[in-house]
DNA sequence: GTTGACCCTCCAGCGACAGGAGGGTTATGC
DNA sequence: GCATAACCCTCCTGTCGCTGGAGGGTCAAC
């Protein structure tokens, strides 16, 4: 199939599939036209990688992900390992983002919020 | 003083510093050697850019909060609602986060991780 | 034969810096 | 007085994961 079926069987835009490509995440078969030519077995590992993004995978993620996908005699313990470290990187960013919650609910609401200059998040910023 | 003494002073990279001339976040006075001559004023307007950086604004924000800051004429209401704005989208990158780890904590729990081959995580991810 | 929907490659840009090359300047120690 | 080291400068490239666009070839339908 073409780029156009790809995409709409993986559920990513074309730009995309060609960026996999590039990067060596996926090597389609060329037609003799020279346009891509896609199996059954690239659409799927194409819509395996879009799950994985949309999970927060890096691409390097993606990479060892699917080489363990297509080694039959892999360990799960391998595929465990990568997604313990992705759960680690993701709750160290919910962390942070958290207290930066915490920071700026408080600055939002000690700020009246009005026509006046005087102003509490400014002044915190400013070393308050 | 030199950008190594701004540096110190601010917490903030001596190549953080020059980018944030570069796009104009700041305008230090040269001295006769070329060397970038940093006021007491530019020292506090760089550290308060490095708090409304570590609160997660965007360069953007900075600029406008920078703004503000030195608009003595300013209404509140301008930077609460910048910084409701921002607090906004945090919030919608906890939940995406949090989503995120909610299906990788399943995936996890339900791979037993050992040398065996099967494994609930690449099943899902392969569209299970 | 012509229109429009595809497809191709290559280049630039996003955000917010960091690293390094290659070179000038200043402070310190002998 | 001079060597050395610690500064400082500019400019270029790379990061990550795409996205947009320019400029062009191909294909199917009418």
């Amino acid at each position: 199939m073409n780029i156009g079926d790809a995409a709409a069987a993986s559920g990513l835009p074309a730009k995309t599939i060609r960026y996999y490509e590039d990067i060596g995440l996926i090597t389609p078969a060329r037609a003799g036209n020279g346009y891509r030519d896609f199996s059954d077995r690239d659409a799927n590992t194409l819509a395996f990688l879009g799950r994985a993004r949309s999970l927060g995978f890096s691409i390097e993620d993606c990479r060892m992900l699917v080489s363990l996908y297509e080694d039959r005699g892999r360990a799960s313990s391998d595929v465990k390992q990568v997604a313990l470290e992705h759960l680690d990187r993701i709750e160290t960013k919910i962390a942070e983002l958290t207290a930066m919650r915490g920071a700026l609910e408080d600055l939002v609401h000690r700020c009246h919020g009005d026509d006046r200059p005087d102003c509490p998040i400014l002044d915190d910023l400013a070393g308050g």
